[in-house]
DNA sequence: TACCGATACCGAGACTACCTTGGTATTGTG
DNA sequence: CACAATACCAAGGTAGTCTCGGTATCGGTA
């Protein structure tokens, strides 16, 4: 069976996907990516390869902050909330996303 | 100035956007990428460090068959045009991208 | 005349970010 | 008792866009 296919699609959107998730209220990082895929309708997947390190660097980068807690089954989980700083890039990506999407598609879905 | 931020929602259509300019019939480089930044309504550009690359990867995969000739301003210019690899790749491209984009969409955009 | 922007191409190397693979540990289920 | 699901993490590979530099021709303008 070959390798599945690296989503290059993906490259840039998961950074506005987890900030959006989190706009919901605080979650930990297994639940975000899980959200992700649910809500897209398994249309976008995030693999822990990708998650995990979007979620320190966005840490890094202020947009996030996370402490220890529990998940809802009681496990241990590392808690991730928005910052006011997260807020702002999630409508900054948010602007980004319109327009480029409808950019795209403008050409790509045109007869 | 701050250098450019480089677009990271590009990552991935590219080589689609490209599939679909050639399906309207051949065209060189370069007025392949006036012709996505025009009809994109400028919201995505295309720099020639990522467009060459790009022909060069898609020509080596089949997707693109490339010779020399003239431009509308007579000038030497390399003109690409479809294969039937390239014609089938856009179909799968386009596919992905519908699906990709109304999942980003769906959570992205909404309330 | 001299310059500059647009047209048209190309190469080398940097950088970013996603993926693969492997690992830890706990809990519930067949 | 094996296995899937939950929950986290590290190291290294890879792919694709970007920056920066270069070549060359042409038209318009100062």
């Amino acid at each position: 069976m070959p390798p599945k296919a690296p989503n290059a699609l993906l490259h840039g959107t998961l950074d506005a996907l987890i900030l959006k998730t989190l706009a919901g209220g605080p979650r930990h990082g297994y639940a975000i990516a899980k959200f992700i895929e649910d809500a897209s309708g398994e249309s976008v997947l995030i693999e822990e390869g990708s998650l995990y390190p979007a979620l320190y660097r966005m840490e890094r980068r202020g947009w996030l902050e996370a402490e220890w807690g529990e998940s809802e089954l009681g496990r241990r989980a590392k808690l991730y909330r928005l910052t006011r700083e997260g807020r702002a890039q999630l409508a900054a990506e948010t602007a980004a996303w319109r327009l480029f999407s409808a950019g795209v598609s403008r050409i790509l879905l045109a007869r």
